[in-house]
DNA sequence: CTGTTAGCGCTTTCAG
DNA sequence: CTGAAAGCGCTAACAG
């Protein structure tokens, strides 16, 4: 195995200190035009790319980003098979930015109800060093986490977290996707608009609701409570939720529901009262994940790769020294009408 | 920020040399099982983790595996929002085997068509130093590929690789499993059963064709070559895989499809000539990405996490200096039986 | 069985 | 603008 190429090859290629190949390729100032093509001919010519262990040994930066997913939850999505590809986007976005970049992105899990959080967050970051961390709900809003981080000094970003705090902030709107999924029903004519929540443990949960409340609240007919059923974006919740809007005196012709899971559950439940989408029933459902497409529901996409480019774009310029950066970011979010909707019934 | 606790702590606070401390944290022997018990409890107290890039610059391990998986198809895969969990379930089993050795897994996108494959592989271990690289396809029978590893001498194991060479082959067996599916058209009463191939760019392609040939050749009616249809993979290729199927003199009453993109393709083809699953026609599907559940599908499972988890093992043990290593492993196929396949209507 | 010494490949700091 | 020296946290090789 022939030996790698270090700095050292290319300051002797180039005819130059260790340390202005560190400029070079570093991109610091003072070193003249002449040189620093010399160089970067060296560097070309003989294939040079410095190693990351080295660098983070030397300097302060180890050009890694570490992204934390909840342990349980990330597993079992993988092991049920139902495609949920949260991770897939996380790292679309994530990965590609941190590419470009000349980071990587390390992908950790961390059961996030376990009382060992702070030593497993811990562990990782001392045998890592990331610059960064991007933390996924529910660690986003996990005290116990960004506490910890925060009492590091580490920069951190919390993707689909909404509430105040350290760390860098990045969200879609999720009050606003409510409210427009709510307007684009009462648009089709819908009147009787019914909301199933997701998990409490969930920051996404509570806008989404709220923006729900805001639309119906601003419609002719206004916001009816009873109209609310809760559920905590597991399929049994959605049918359950589902069986309790079919219950109502006068039951809701449009649906929106948390997530995708629980719309599938509402759209299921629905036929199996005979009734089937979207003509006796509409059904608009948050997320996107590729359960969606495959039941062809309206959806509401949650821009997870965008966030997750947000997030470690942020990271990275904190940690080459940049202040002055958005503590709240907020990316857009789309909306994938579908199948399941459609003007109700006369 | 509290500066991190380094192994100079750990020895001072147990009263021994840095190198003892180094010993136990590597299990390495000459350590008196009392010393070995202070250094430890001094590790515990203080929560000492060593540092990857530490280890990495002084001794031979970087504990890292990077796993190179083909960048279009990778993204274009992300971006179609279809689910497909190939990266997932590789994450699944590389990941948590590499962390139960202390391992990490780094997750790199290469593309396999570029001129640049080899600088930009080269690259990618020049910056990570892994001491084992997981290769899938279609990189796993990309010469330029194993070639360099090869001329390196950094271990690699090809996942779904059949083919003789370097490096760990980490597959199931394809051709059994083909049989296995079309054995059990054939037990189901069905007689006449297609196939649509795969792509010639991917290994298992061929075996799939060859279980297929061979278990229909063993059959009460022999093999009938006319009912072979080519495919790549793609849902188009599925489609027309079908029509062409479809349209011979004696269609068939069930089809097995290399991958369940073209079975979904192939089944929804059906239904579009006015045949529907499974009454006028059986499919059978390979791979089982969350599709096949979505779509109702019998398929072939193919035990994506479990050939990673295998991989890593065999790279984590090659790193560790164990000699005797299997040059082939085969991991067991699986079948998941579903609404697409019932005996063939009399 | 244990400790000492020398790096690994970089960046930082400080001289020139 | 450029170079030389020191050191990051660990392990390998060697002494004891």
């Amino acid at each position: 195995m022939r030996r790698a190429v270090t700095i050292k090859h290319v300051a002797a290629e180039a005819g130059v200190s260790l340390q202005t190949v560190s400029r070079v390729i570093n991109n610091e100032p003072n070193v003249r035009p002449v040189v620093q093509e010399r160089v970067r001919a060296a560097v070309a010519k003989l294939g040079y790319v410095p190693s990351l262990a080295a660098r983070r040994m030397g300097g302060s930066r180890s050009y890694l980003l570490m992204a934390l997913n909840d342990r349980d939850r990330t597993i079992e999505g993988w092991k049920s098979g139902e495609g949920t590809d949260w991770v897939d986007q996380m790292l679309m976005g994530g990965m590609l930015k941190c590419e470009a970049h000349g980071y990587r992105m390390i992908f950790e899990l961390v059961d996030t109800h376990s009382d060992h959080v702070d030593a497993a967050v811990r562990g990782a970051i001392a045998a890592l060093h990331p610059d960064g961390v991007i933390l996924t709900p529910p660690h986003s809003e996990n005290p116990a986490i960004t506490g910890l981080l925060s009492r590091l000094g580490l920069p951190f970003a919390r993707i689909a977290s909404i509430a105040e705090g350290d760390g860098f902030a990045v969200s879609m709107d999720d009050a606003k996707a409510s409210a427009f999924a709510v307007d684009h029903l009462l648009g089709l004519g819908h009147v009787r608009v019914g909301f199933i929540t997701g998990s409490e443990e969930y920051a996404v949960s509570g806008a989404r609701l709220d923006g729900y409340r805001q639309a119906m609240g601003a419609s002719a007919h206004g916001l009816d409570e009873t109209l609310i059923a809760r559920g905590d974006f597991s399929y049994e919740s959605g049918v359950a939720a589902m069986e309790a809007l079919l219950a109502l005196p006068s039951r809701p012709t449009a649906v929106l529901a948390s997530n995708d899971r629980m719309a599938h559950a509402a759209l299921r439940t629905a036929k199996r009262h005979g009734l089937s989408a979207p003509a006796d029933l509409s059904v608009i459902s948050f997320d996107n994940t590729p359960l969606a497409r495959f039941a062809d529901m309206t959806a509401v996409i949650q821009p997870i790769a965008e966030m997750s480019a947000v997030a470690a774009e942020l990271l990275i310029r904190s940690t080459a020294g940049e202040a002055e950066l958005p503590r709240q970011s907020m990316v857009d979010f789309g909306f994938a009408p579908r199948g399941s909707t459609a003007a109700p019934k006369a």
